[in-house]
DNA sequence: CCCAATACCTTGAACTACGAGGTAATACTA
DNA sequence: TAGTATTACCTCGTAGTTCAAGGTATTGGG
């Protein structure tokens, strides 16, 4: 019902590519703290996504660490545009039924 | 994550009783189709918030059949606004990180 | 030298949600 | 009057989601 978490990673994702570390950061940055994801939570999907096709992974070795870049594939592109209108549906259920004052 | 189901039962809850069968249609109809919770998610829920103390169960016989109408207690009046603002936090989250065409 | 930060990862448990079924009564239709 | 649809309750097993807690290894600062 949900898949908040996916979403933002595949969103984020179509912007430019990432390493999951920094998804975490940014995810809590761009929504202002209002949502926080943890690596437990990140690092799954994207090896989900990753098996499923939606992303592919780069492995760039960074100051010694090694850094796994993901982007978003076209299937990942088609995806996101699943969830986007998902989340959009969601949301103007919610809406209306939150904005509801009287209803026999 | 989510708890969107558990959310709408508590609002329209909060309107007035209802019974579980109910709930189901109602929502369908308050949200435009766009959400749509069957009675194996209802009934359940109906149960943990009861048992919870967030609602308070009435049986009627109607037509010889029985309904169980449920409504909310001020706990359950809590627990709406705290769904509430989870609700509104995660939204505006989502809001800004999908209207994000460029980030550093 | 030690601790914080970076960066990867897994595991187990909890919670959420769903479909499929099962019961029984009334109401409609043929 | 027989059969089907609708109302109305419910549970069960499963699948999916999310989380906190841990574990490893490196670099960088104090």
């Amino acid at each position: 019902m949900s898949g908040v978490p996916e979403l933002l990673v595949l969103r984020l994702l179509a912007n430019q590519e990432m390493y999951g570390y920094e998804l975490v950061r940014t995810i809590k940055l761009v929504t202002g703290e209002a949502i926080s994801i943890g690596e437990g939570v990140i690092y799954p999907i994207l090896h989900n996504l990753e098996s499923a096709g939606a992303l592919k992974a780069k492995r760039k070795p960074v100051n010694g660490r090694t850094r796994v870049y993901y982007s978003v594939t076209t299937k990942g592109q088609k995806r996101l545009q699943l969830l986007i209108s998902d989340w959009q549906r969601i949301n103007s259920g919610v809406k209306a039924a939150l904005g509801e004052p009287e209803h026999a």
